[in-house]
DNA sequence: CAATCGTCCTGCGGGC
DNA sequence: TGCCCGCAGGACGATT
């Protein structure tokens, strides 16, 4: 599923391929996807507007275009944004048709989650404000010191949920949540009040490793994510812990166990974690 | 305040 | 072979 590492992965190749490009057409072909506006005023936003640039806050992306609105996307559990060529013919669970002069792309969507929205670019930040989201992990106030601060605010929860609470900090989810409670030798259901000052620079900095790595690897495709070019990313045989219940802990060898947090699957080394 | 549950939706895997 | 069932999962709102 796209998290901060895949938002940013998609964004890169993005901006790549559409920034300067005007966007020609607009199909919407399931109009749930659009929300706040209806179908027909999100295509006459569009039409005929050139992409300025391309933001990521957390796992929303920011298409920025030429008459100061921005395009919103949240690709929740299986959104996908892929450049296809020109003739390519939508598929099933293809939401959204961008026509450009010489290629297309397309917004697939097999869990139908995802959602995109129309704001003005002046207003991004209240747009965040309003959202409930806290900074992004990669943004540039972003440190230990800030990161203890923010968490610390809810000492009585526990860590891999709160990691993943986007109000707090924008961008963790499933997957980089438990790699980084097990890199940091940390029981996903440690309270965060008992970490201790090392334990808390250990859980940044496994975050903020894992996090780089799997941008640098195009992400981990561990269920339908796949970039925008169609390829999978190359994180998933780094990862030590996520979807690996059952398999021996790399580190001790024990089983490594798996339960339901918050909702979520969890998989923790009972050896390792504590 | 913290945690859980239902909801949205589809594909997929297990069971028979 | 094929059908049915149940589950995963980000985020939100409601409830305990």
């Amino acid at each position: 599923m796209p998290e901060l590492p895949e938002v940013e992965t998609i964004r890169r190749q993005l901006s790549r391929k559409i920034i300067g490009k005007t966007i020609k057409s607009v199909k919407v072909r399931y109009s749930k996807v659009v929300r706040k506006t209806s179908a027909s005023a999100f295509r006459r936003f569009l039409v005929g507007q050139k992409i300025k640039n391309l933001g990521r806050h957390g796992k929303l992306l920011f298409i920025r275009l030429a008459n100061s609105k921005t395009i919103v996307i949240h690709l929740k559990l299986a959104g996908r944004l892929l450049i296809e060529k020109k003739d390519t013919a939508p598929r099933k669970l293809t939401e959204v048709v961008f026509g450009f002069k010489n290629f297309q792309m397309f917004y697939d969507d097999l869990r139908r989650f995802g959602w995109m929205k129309i704001i003005s670019t002046s207003d991004e930040a209240g747009f965040l404000e309003k959202e409930k989201l806290g900074p992004d992990f990669f943004s540039r106030g972003m440190n230990l010191k800030k990161f203890k601060e923010i968490l610390g605010k809810r000492g009585k929860s526990k860590i891999k949920p709160t990691l993943m609470d986007q109000s707090l900090i924008a961008g963790i989810g499933n997957i980089y949540a438990q790699e980084a409670c097990f890199t940091a030798g940390l029981h996903p259901e440690r309270k965060i009040s008992t970490l201790s000052k090392g334990e808390f620079s250990k859980l940044y900095n496994a975050l903020a490793r894992v996090m780089k790595r799997a941008v640098g690897l195009h992400g981990a495709s561990t269920d339908a994510y796949i970039d925008a070019f169609g390829k999978k990313g190359s994180f998933v045989p780094l990862l030590k812990v996520y979807g690996r219940e059952g398999e021996p802990c790399l580190r001790c060898k024990i089983k490594l166990k798996k339960q339901i947090l918050a909702g979520r699957g969890t998989v923790w080394c009972s050896g390792c974690q504590k």
